[in-house]
DNA sequence: ATACTGAGTTACCGAATGGTAACCGGCTCA
DNA sequence: TGAGCCGGTTACCATTCGGTAACTCAGTAT
């Protein structure tokens, strides 16, 4: 039944079948012998990649929020002023989005959050999000509140993102952006100093 | 140890200690002989009031999502203009997400979301939010853009109060309710047809 | 030929957990 | 006073699942 592979390429499909496996069915919901025959082999050869499952769901976790950072960052770069920073920044997301709807749903979609673990590594990746939100309301205003603005922001692509992913369909990312990042730009230049 | 309480009297508390523990625990890491002894019961106990554990969640997230629409519905009723509309509603979710960060938890926390029955609840109940902002988008638009710009000015609200429940402080609901709602406004205005 | 390497398998264990059958004991009312 | 209602308990079963020890077997280098 199953090619016989070299470890690396072994553990990069297992990640590639895991990721799969776990965006379908959560955490829980997939259990080690789901994973092992969706990849064609036994758990035993899980183990020797990786340490536990729990090991194998963080470093998915790692890897898929490493594509999303990439992307953003990329795309954010070569920005000079806050205006087309927000449209890239949201045009990368989502476009990363569509072309990654189990990434998203492993990251957001979600029941990573209940583990305190998981939890962690992904309230990491939002912050660094809201991080890079946050230099865009330039207004003074208090520290925290800055903080809980930017991320209602990036919430605001979430909650876009679960919407569109849930309906099954693909969709048109640069529209999408287009959109949300008139809203949020606009949302960021009504904040006002109290 | 246990009080002898009536069945009804027994059931609401019940739910009460059950919101505390799936909130903190999530579906999966709360085990039944848990909740029943936070409850100061036996297993059994439950099982006379509810038929399982599933249905034990589901009835938590159906009155905790009842709690969270009344509050929205009540507020904005009384607005007459979608600005106003816009604070009213969002004053009522942040106040219910400060007076309930267990209800939120188990709502949004999450982990709810992984499965599909009580997802299904989960996105009944956003998609209700989601419903009474889609018609503040005052201009001409392709009506599912304007579904994903409804619900993504949910995830704004979202978004913020997963930062804030999860500091663990309290917190001014109204302060943040009117800076929120400010950026959403003025998002909202913002859109353009194409 | 032979011995080694390393990918993969079979077969199993132990713990946790959802769910249930059978039983208990105090209160109330005829 | 005794029957029965009802809230609650003890003790248990069945199953799932993470994890592991021991083995197989093909290719390769000596």
């Amino acid at each position: 039944m199953s090619q016989r592979l070299s470890a690396p390429a072994r553990r990069e499909q297992i990640l590639d079948v895991a990721l799969d496996v776990f965006a379908n069915a959560g955490f829980h919901g997939a259990s080690m012998n789901d994973i092992a025959e969706a990849a064609g082999v036994t758990k035993p050869v899980l183990y020797q990649h990786f340490d536990s499952k729990r090991h194998l769901y963080q470093a998915l976790i790692e890897e898929v929020g490493n594509r999303l950072r990439t992307n953003i960052d990329k795309a954010t770069a070569e920005a000079t002023d806050g205006k087309s920073q927000t449209e890239l920044g949201f045009r990368a997301y989502f476009r990363w989005v569509a072309d990654d709807h189990d990434g998203f749903r492993l990251l957001f979609g979600s029941g990573s959050r209940r583990d305190d673990e998981f939890n962690d590594a992904i309230r990491k990746i939002t912050a660094e999000s809201a991080r890079a939100v946050a230099p865009l309301i330039a207004v003074d205003i208090d520290e925290s509140h800055r903080e809980t603005l930017a991320h209602a922001i990036v919430g605001l692509a979430e909650g876009a993102s679960r919407r569109l992913v849930g309906l099954g369909q693909d969709f048109d990312p640069d529209a999408i952006a287009a959109e949300v990042s008139a809203l949020a730009w606009a949302g960021l230049r009504a904040v006002t100093p109290r």
